[in-house]
DNA sequence: ATATTTAAATACCGATCGGTAATTTAATTC
DNA sequence: GAATTAAATTACCGATCGGTATTTAAATAT
């Protein structure tokens, strides 16, 4: 076991974590044509070369970012729906925690996960591929909750817990572009009690 | 009364209204920073100087290419809102046109305004303040509707008119980032019903 | 101390960016 | 048939783009 930092060449000057998550921050705000390489290396503090070096292209790096983006709200997530109680009351922590994040004045306006998938749709590449999937994988993830509830007899019997989880899936979208857009909480508050209402309760 | 064509100097070679329209489809498709003057000039057949002589710089064109896109859809609009029928008929034909409107497959995918909202949310112009108005502008002219409707006691005593209105010109941003993201007619469908249901009847 | 390894720093590459000056072509007016 | 007007065309501007070769600095290993 060594101790880290200890390399054999001259040491960093930048934390690869700290600007990777710097990085993340600027393309969420800018966009992946709007940010330039150099701004990257200004904003992050760490030179071109080296970012070409540690992350690869501006591709790779913004793929980083994003998946990096993700790494973040992934232990909310897990914790809501770790947590146990009724299928509404999941159902409103999951958008009341999306809309606390679009919220938070520390961040750049909207979500990285809407903003990609807007600004990557035209993309060459398969920059895509990456928010959609993740978007698919919350759509699968509030599905099974929703099949659990219907398991538990929470859901009326002729619900369609496919379409119900999509359509809670589409609210966080629909959220992320009030916020892109300075949609203030009040107003995203009031969004989610209204989708809130095709549950029964 | 002049006949229209007929200027004194060399006669135009581009109609710039199609170029406006095709300027349009590429900005739509592309966004702002991912569309070149360069690109512009050869999809629409007007080179660069003609472009800024005629529309002025990129911004400017940008501008007129969005208010474009909000005359095209001006009529249909004018169409859902003057066409008698229950609340939820009317809410119904508006999400449904949308959504047929994001379907059609000879226009880029995903909506112009969305993407705009997205796209200009960074930028240090004022492009953002026009996708902005414009979906401020659905918002009133919804809100109007249910304002009528809650006259004739179409809704419950406790709705809220303003909350709804917001709500479901919420559910056309979500329908608009779906399908940048590809999500076919069944699943905007699917949405659009689980929607309906926060209304009565 | 010297060699080696690793990263920072500077400078630079061809291509493309938004935007424009200068020139040529095609129509009308006299 | 000049003179005039307006648009197309070509070429070009400095700046910035994504990406890299080269040099310099700072650590370890022998």
């Amino acid at each position: 076991m060594k101790a880290v930092g200890t390399g054999r060449g001259r040491p960093r000057k930048s934390d690869p974590d700290e600007v990777l998550d710097k990085a993340m921050e600027l393309f969420w705000e800018r966009g992946f044509e709007g940010t330039s390489m150099n701004d990257l290396a200004c904003a992050t503090g760490m030179a071109k070369p080296g970012l070409y070096a540690t992350f690869g292209d501006k591709e790779a790096l913004y793929a980083k970012a994003l998946a990096r983006y993700f790494e973040h709200n992934a232990p909310v997530f897990n914790e809501i729906f770790d947590t146990p109680g009724p299928l509404k009351e999941f159902m409103r922590r999951y958008l009341e925690t999306i809309a606390a994040s679009l919220n938070d004045k520390s961040k750049p306006r909207g979500c990285f996960m809407v903003n990609s998938m807007v600004d990557c749709a035209h993309q060459p590449t398969s920059l895509e591929r990456i928010s959609r999937e993740q978007h698919k994988q919350r759509q699968t993830a509030i599905l099974k909750r929703f099949r659990d509830a219907e398991a538990q007899g929470e859901l009326p019997a002729d619900a369609d817990p496919k379409a119900l989880a999509d359509f809670f899936a589409g609210q966080s979208l629909a959220l992320g572009v009030m916020a892109s857009n300075g949609a203030d909480k009040t107003a995203l508050q009031s969004f989610i009690d209204v989708a809130l209402t095709v549950l029964p309760r």
